[in-house]
DNA sequence: GCCCAGGTGAAGC
DNA sequence: GCTTCACATGGG
């Protein structure tokens, strides 16, 4: 097909907004009725229509087989909701944000966004990658009237930089976590296309090699850009929605639930916790704990919450 | 002012 | 092994 600015893709039951607004990605911005952001070199607007996503770059695009492949176009939904456990915590999650996909991200840019994002609130982890691609990032072209747009910056990139500038884009103790895995990237000591072909628990390894890299920051770099849809990131929200939608008034650690998400949820794991994520974080989250009225019927839930 | 945020690493039992 | 703490910064 001859090159253009503008491609549809038909799908349904996705929803644009829960899926760029939820917290596995920080680039994209609503913006007039769309979302407006940068996927690889390109600035890139989606908009959503009945039965279908709207695409639009700013130069055009003989193929647009990397933009199905980062919104995960093909993929079958249903299934996956057809294969999560079925127990009352999930039914509401599910209800409550239809629609929800995982997206299939750059490595680098993932990863370095989430060693950004330790101990931060999503809107903060927003402004640090905003200013990150501002000052290291190549600028992009841009439609007339849109504000100028930025790439995300190489490792090469941020491996010359400075701890100094790099704090300038108000990131704190994080600037040397990733000022150490750029240069481990940019220097080819880890190589981030090699860890595809690894298995999920060599991948982990590996990741975790990085400094400022931990086992929730590595899921999520398996989760969201390698793909793995078993990984399972569990942060202080997931805790947060395990503890009370499954073990409402118990004292259970970090290390059991997570040992409980690898048995309960199944090969799609990682989907159900984004499910539980967005679940958590708006609809029963804010007063700090309104369990649901569901409570021992179900079999599913009680049996899993008898561990120690 | 105080508490918390898509954590991690180091130091203390 | 498990718990506690520092680490920057900003929002509510």
């Amino acid at each position: 097909m001859p090159p253009s600015c503008t491609t549809r893709f038909e799908v349904t039951a996705y929803d644009l907004a829960a899926t760029l607004d939820s917290g596995q990605v920080f680039r994209w911005r609503p913006t007039a009725g769309q979302w407006v952001g940068v996927v690889g070199a390109r600035w890139v607007a989606l908009a959503s229509e009945p039965g279908a996503i709207v695409a639009r770059t700013a130069v055009p695009c003989a193929s647009w087989d990397w933009l199905a492949d980062y919104l995960q176009i093909q993929t079958d939904l249903e299934a996956v909701l057809r294969a999560f456990p079925d127990d009352e915590p999930l039914r509401r999650a599910v209800a409550a944000c239809r629609g929800l996909r995982l997206l299939r991200q750059d490595p680098w840019e993932c990863l370095a966004s989430f060693i950004l994002s330790s101990t931060k609130q999503i809107v903060q982890i927003r402004q640090i990658i905003d200013r990150l691609c501002q000052h290291f990032g190549e600028p992009l072209a841009v439609p007339p009237g849109h504000v100028p747009a930025f790439a995300f910056p190489s490792p090469d990139r941020l491996a010359r930089a400075t701890e100094a500038r790099l704090r300038g884009c108000k990131m704190g103790f994080r600037a040397p976590y990733l000022l150490a895995a750029a240069r481990r990237v940019a220097s080819g000591q880890t190589d981030l296309e090699a860890l595809r072909r690894l298995p999920l628990a060599e991948g982990r390894s590996r990741l975790m090699e990085l400094p400022g890299v931990g086992r929730k920051i590595a899921d999520c770099v398996l989760l969201f850009a390698y793909g793995f849809p078993e990984a399972f990131p569990v942060d202080v929200w997931i805790l947060k929605a395990l503890r009370e939608l499954y073990f409402p008034r118990r004292r259970v650690s970090p290390a059991v639930l997570q040992q409980f998400a690898a048995a309960h949820f199944g090969p799609w794991a990682g989907y159900a916790q984004q499910y539980l994520f967005h679940y958590i974080r708006t609809c029963a989250g804010r007063t700090g704990g309104t369990p649901p009225a569901s409570g021992p019927r179900d079999s599913n839930v009680t049996l899993y919450a008898d561990h120690p």
